[in-house]
RNA sequence: GGAUCCGUAGCUCAGUUGGUUAGAGCGCACGCUUCACACGCGUGAGGUCGAUGGUUCGAGUCCAUUCGGAUCCA
């Protein structure tokens, strides 16, 4: 055999393994995407060329699960068509370090508690065993804490990055970053002190929600109201002229804090008690009747207590009727052992004695007694159930304590920039677009700024000083205040800008602040930390606003509105330009899934099971914001797609389909057959329907029309074609069936490679070069010259599957000669069929075919099949 | 109490701006060792689109009421 035979120009049958699969695909080609660094963000990019995404960076210290693979898989398909689309993609991912759940795991893990007031010891190590008892647990200070922290966190996210790999998410992993190193520190605070500086953070000395256990104040965000029982407790107060005024509460206990009566303005019941004074029972302090609309004349008798505090209504009236503050809950949810002094009444003292030093609890059946020995109790309690406040981490409810605390505005207290936040909500294009309502709903139910100091250890320190008089005073009005190149600091363990350390705590010195921010502080920054703002601020450019921010629907409140917060403050911008909202995983018995439930799935369980690209197939499958079943099922339909895509390719480049026959530029003149015309026209359709629904975040549908077109074309082209693709009728015939072949099997890989980007690449390396995550996305134009008639394809679709059903119903072998047959049909689809005729008689063996053009006939007819008998066969 | 989503075949879901006979996959039934694939192929049976009323020549699609399920907020 001569070297330089004339088929050596046609390269045959490239490097198509004998039996394709999907197992180990994930390693090598993970590996191939690394080494090619297909992934790595251009950093000369101009803004305009590049598609950047604000990732959520997961709680690494959490438990893998299936949500993580749906959600970041979503994520990623749209990640890849943009890329594919020419766009550059700044493809970050960060991990969440920073909150109480790697706080509590780093104190369990080393047997370590953080105690700001500790110095700094650069040599600690921690102990070798955690001590049993809590109490010998070794008390370090914060920046040792945060070492540990870091420390341990890596390994954990060591174990999500690799299930991310394993996902196939086409994540730059140099641009990664967490939300406890210096960068996310010091971008913090840098962003806390331009808040500062420009009025939108403050402090001030105010009622908050307090969680007695955790110790620390919580933020309107983090509160979860449950269903607890409760009673509804009446008793009277008494008017000068001894009149009887009733009032039901579930918290008899804040009888001695009540400040003043609250009925309805409107409340004919009352009308002639407003403004005048009733006594309280048991500790007989009078009280002013006042008149509130937010008073709810439904709600027991319609006349209420305004406790100093019981909840957050009564700081409204408090605050809105400007009456006195009678505290009595301190921070660790007990009452006050000194008496108050607004109690005068020498009986009210002595009862007052009786609570004195009580948890809310014992307090309250005190109170009761107390009641119900003076005969003051009208009935039994009204047994009930009531939503109660609870922080989402707590487990008893929340108290209303007055304390220092910092805030952002975020239109919580102001209309204006309540409206501001709207309106940046509206430049925002949320996928789905019902889902900005939820936004709107919760930017317009704030009922306070920003609560962001948290008095707990473990976190990013709110970055102030405060001066202390000559009697050891601190001044908060003037906090001192560090200079941004200094970032990140640790007021615990650094002095005062100006001071020396010595003068900590002393009169004429300085304290550190003592609070961490709230870890929303810091995540909301995220844009920003992976940006590099005030790093490089050149490459934040680049970046800045993103593009997207996918996300889950249970933190609009939290995390969306809060980066929307600081954009607006920082950046008078929206942070980004799309927001696509991922829907939440159910058990397949539609039960939110959780793990409490022991319903989990281990996420690599299900990839060795399935093969990533099953998986992703089924987070792909599900629209944006739409809850998801977990579907093994589905899955299997993922896979089921992606060998096929193998099996198919296999086939098609085993009949000497090569990169050649790729049809390229306005030369279509090789496709001489109808039958190949239609399917590249149909083809142009699909990836125009794609394209479209790709650019518009709707990938489900996206995949839905590229796969089935892709089973059509297995199914019935493939069938169709095979004996000329053999090479039956003819090289011309033959050469029009191989451009077909290559032109589709191009385009389908490039379709499907955002989805499936393992079966996709594997397949491309078969025959071509590089990889096809390189490659353009397909345009509807490169087959615009084609000019071919879909409908032929559903014509003869219609024929094959009647002669099909002959042999189906006869119950004999598919591949059983058709001695003849007669199709009708109206004029036009007889045509498409004529025009394929010899095709059709290839696929189903049919000697001969009667093709009638039928008067008015509307559907195609398969009658009059003559089967051979199938023992000649 | 306010807001949002959902209700289409046994199951999971598509059905763009209202337009012939409502689609897919799974499952089910009946067949087929067809030379890419038995991790396969072919064929078929399944639905008065939650209910009622309205707008319209025409409603799964728009409006109202109502029932059921879910979520967010108060």
């Amino acid at each position: 055999m001569g070297t330089d035979a004339p088929e050596q120009s046609r390269p045959v049958t490239p490097n198509v393994p004998e039996k394709p699969a999907l197992e180990g695909l994930e390693d090598k080609l993970n590996a191939a995407w690394q080494a090619e660094r297909l992934y790595h963000f251009d950093e000369s990019a101009s803004r305009d060329e590049v598609y950047s995404i604000d990732t959520p960076p997961p709680t690494a210290s959490g438990s893998l699960h299936v949500g993580h693979m749906f959600s970041y898989t979503q994520t990623d398909v749209m990640a890849r068509f943009q890329r594919m689309c020419g766009k550059k993609v700044f493809y970050p991912l960060g991990w969440d370090d920073n909150g109480l759940p790697t706080e509590r795991r780093v104190q369990n893990y080393y047997g370590v508690r953080c105690d700001p007031s500790q110095p700094y010891d650069p040599d600690y190590t921690p102990p070798a065993k955690p001590a049993k008892n809590q109490r010998d647990w070794d008390a370090i200070s914060r920046r040792n804490f945060i070492e540990l922290c870091e420390k341990l966190t890596v390994e954990d996210e060591k174990v999500f990055e690799d299930l991310f790999t394993r996902l196939g998410l086409s994540v730059d992993w140099r641009q990664t970053y967490r939300t406890i190193d210096d960068d996310s520190r010091a971008a913090s605070q840098r962003a806390f002190l331009r808040d500062v500086r420009s009025g939108n953070a403050y402090t001030a000395d105010a009622p908050t929600l307090w969680d007695i256990t955790f110790r620390t104040a919580v933020a309107q965000a983090e509160l979860e109201a449950k269903e607890r029982p409760g009673a509804y407790y009446r008793y009277p107060f008494t008017t000068a002229a001894g009149e009887k005024v009733f009032i039901e509460t579930t918290r008899p206990e804040l009888l001695p804090a009540c400040v003043a009566l609250v009925a309805h303005p409107e409340d004919e019941r009352y009308q002639h008690l407003f403004g005048q004074t009733v006594t309280s029972p048991l500790f007989s302090v009078e009280v002013e009747v006042k008149a509130h609309q937010l008073a709810d004349p439904e709600k027991g008798s319609g006349i209420a207590m305004i406790c100093t505090f019981g909840d957050m209504t009564d700081v409204t009236w408090w605050r809105e009727l400007q009456l006195p503050t009678r505290a009595l809950i301190g921070r660790d949810g007990r009452f006050a052992r000194e008496t108050p002094e607004w109690i005068t009444d020498e009986a009210g003292r002595q009862h007052y004695q009786q609570l004195a030093g009580k948890t809310v609890h014992s307090a309250k059946e005190a109170v009761v007694e107390l009641l119900r020995q003076q005969d003051l109790l009208d009935g039994e309690p009204t047994q009930i159930t009531h939503a109660v406040h609870f922080y989402e981490k707590g487990d008893k409810p929340l108290e209303v304590v007055t304390s220092r605390q910092w805030y952002i505005r975020n239109g919580g207290r102001d209309a204006g920039r309540r409206e501001e936040l709207i309106g940046r909500g509206r430049q925002i294009d949320w996928h789905p677009s019902f889902m900005r309502s939820r936004y709107e709903n919760w930017v317009e139910g704030l009922n306070g700024d920003w609560l962001i100091s948290r008095q707990r250890f473990f976190g990013v320190p709110i970055p102030v000083w405060y001066r202390l008089d000559e009697d050891g005073n601190p001044d908060y009005e003037e906090p001192i205040l560090p200079e941004e190149h200094q970032l990140p600091v640790d007021p615990s363990s650094d002095p005062a800008p100006g001071y020396s350390e010595e003068l900590r705590g002393v009169p004429g010195g300085f304290i550190g602040e003592q609070d961490v921010l709230d870890t929303w502080a810091t995540s909301s920054l995220t844009p920003q930390i992976a940006g590099r703002w005030e790093r490089d601020n050149e490459f934040f450019t680049r970046v800045f606003p993103y593009d997207l921010r996918p996300q889950g629907h249970d933190i609009i409140r939290t995390w969306l509105f809060a980066t929307v917060v600081r954009a607006h403050s920082l950046h008078e911008s929206v942070p980004w330009t799309n927001a696509a909202i991922s829907g939440w995983i159910l058990d397949p018995d539609r039960k939110k899934m959780s793990k409490s439930k022991g319903n989990v799935v281990v996420p690599d369980d299900v990839l060795d099971r399935f093969g990533t690209d099953a998986v992703r197939y089924w987070a792909a499958s599900a629209k944006l914001g739409a809850d998801t079943a977990f579907e093994e099922a589905q899955m299997k339909i993922g896979r089921r797609l992606a060998i096929k895509l193998l099996n198919a390719s296999k086939f098609a480049l085993n009949l000497g389909v090569t990169e050649a026959h790729v049809l390229s530029g306005d030369d279509v003149s090789v496709l001489t057959e109808p039958l190949d015309r239609a399917l590249l026209s149909r083809l142009a359709t699909v990836v125009e329907q794609a394209t479209e629904h790709f650019a518009a975040y709707d990938y489900a549908r996206a995949l839905q029309v590229t796969e089935s077109f892709f089973w059509s074309f297995t199914d019935d082209y493939v069938e169709l074609v095979k004996d000329r693709a053999y090479g039956a009728r003819g090289e011309q015939a033959q050469a029009s069936v191989l451009a077909a072949l290559a032109t589709t099997l191009d385009k389908v890989l490039r379709l499907f490679a955002p989805i499936l980007p393992f079966a996709t690449d594997e397949v491309w390396r078969w025959w071509r070069t590089g990889s096809v995550h390189g490659q353009a996305w397909p345009q509807a134009e490169d087959l615009g010259g084609i000019d071919g008639d879909p409908a032929l394809l559903d014509a003869v679709g219609e024929a094959l599957s009647g002669l099909r059903r002959a042999k189906s119903d006869a119950k004999v072998k598919q591949r059983t000669e058709i001695l003849s047959a007669r199709i009708a049909g109206p004029a036009q689809a007889v045509e498409h069929i004529a025009s394929a005729q010899q095709d059709v008689q290839a696929a189903t063996k049919a000697r001969s075919l009667e093709l009638v053009s039928g008067e008015g006939a509307e559907e195609i007819t398969v009658t009059d099949v003559e089967l051979a008998d199938p023992e000649q066969v």
